[in-house]
DNA sequence: CTCATGATTTGAATCTTGTTCAAAATAGCG
DNA sequence: CGCTATTTTGAACAAGATTCAAATCATGAG
């Protein structure tokens, strides 16, 4: 039936008007101020069309997580395929992160308050799965720049496995971006630039990973002159 | 007046009290089924004079994370003084965090709740400003174990700061707590024993750091016997 | 001991916001 | 053009955070 697709379309759109509108109230008023009536009249329909869609806030929020990766897999995608050595594109792989984040500051405090056990939990299986599918591509992309590396004989693992080597940049970056967003955290230790020091982190963790060619860490201008070129060669121009 | 220092003393008293019951409650219900009434009744006390204490829930739940944290830091402590060379000690000092968090899961939870920006910009200015303090001490030790290191010549700075290294394993082990805690993210990519990759990956970031002595982290065994001889020399015995 | 006064406590009332559902509107179809 | 099924609506409901007027209690003077 072409009335049931057409039907079918305008659902989607419906859903990706809602979702929309979701990011644009979060960003303008913050997360704190959204609520479900409030959502459902800037997109002109009732609260129980809204609901048509989604089960629940909590639901809401991890689909609008779910919408808004595929922008931050683009970032991943285009670090893992630079044209350069590596451990070049496996830290470039962490920094894609930090480039999306620092352009979408809102993405993380939604995808922190989401994935928080009382509203994660909260969440339908079916939206909690869509998000795991979501960012399935940067999971299989970062152990693709680690078996580059393997093949390449740049990098040995040993007893370690591709998805631990993962785990180790993984955990730098998230939890870099929670420390940084907690409001008068870092401040009040007294850390300057985190963002800096995470990419020499990250360095000196892919250094004690024997990930050749390593990389000298002790001089701050040459960290410094190799993450500007990064930026500029990889996340330059485009969006 | 003694009498006033008596009434000062019965609503620390009484403080206290309602800060253990939520404890429990959390413990025993889950964050989600926490309430203000339940709260106040639990410790029969009318929902009023719950608010005598605390601005708001989330100001409640930032004054619980607090009065639990001079247990964490007990963990932090051990650790820093715990007779072995510097290395050693700055490694059971992530470890510290990961002890704790296992014994306390709760703790975590909570935290990761009441530092989204949602939760923690809903609390008081003091409050807040209490839980740094209440943190402050962490920090002291982890740039303590740096400096002993630095002292001992066992470590080289370079162009890097003390705050820089601290919030590498600070960072590391905040990200893997939080990946650890979102439920069915890890399963997903596949990675198991997140904390036993955590635990390589902090020895493989210090060898980076050109941290003496250094740590093989190729044979995992040896891994392995490291990991259990720290955690009975460290967090042993008691509690 | 008694009463006046101020501080504290109480819990019902209020307000906000997420969620539901009966009624109204609409669409599809013979 | 009706008849029926589906969708949309938004007022009603529920849950829970927060407030505040009234009740209670503590203190101290007379």
């Amino acid at each position: 039936m072409s009335t049931k697709e057409r039907r079918q379309r305008e659902i989607a759109e419906r859903e990706q008007l809602f979702l929309e509108k979701t990011h644009e109230l979060v960003c303008q008023d913050g997360l704190l101020q959204l609520n479900m009536a409030r959502i459902a009249d800037a997109c002109d329909y009732a609260t129980g069309t809204l609901y048509q869609h989604f089960a629940s806030k909590e639901d809401l929020l991890v689909a609008l997580l779910t919408a808004r990766s595929e922008e931050r897999i683009v970032f991943f995608r285009r670090a893992a395929s630079w044209n350069a050595p590596p451990r070049d594109r496996m830290f470039a792989f962490a920094a894609a992160d930090v480039a999306f984040v620092e352009r979408n500051p809102q993405y993380f405090r939604i995808a922190q308050f989401a994935q928080t056990e009382v509203v994660w939990s909260a969440a339908s299986q079916e939206r909690r799965q869509a998000f795991l599918h979501a960012m399935q591509p940067a999971g299989e992309l970062a152990l693709g720049i680690v078996s580059d590396g393997v093949r390449s004989g740049d990098l040995e693992l040993g007893d370690a496995t591709a998805e631990e080597v993962a785990l180790g940049l993984w955990s730098i970056v998230v939890g870099t971006h929670t420390l940084v967003h907690a409001a008068g955290l870092l401040e009040f230790f007294n850390v300057k630039e985190p963002y800096r020091s995470m990419g020499r982190n990250i360095h000196r963790l892919l250094n004690g990973l024997g990930w050749q060619p390593l990389f000298e860490t002790c001089d701050g201008n040459a960290c410094e002159r190799y993450a500007k070129r990064l930026m500029s060669d990889v996340f330059g121009e485009t969006t």
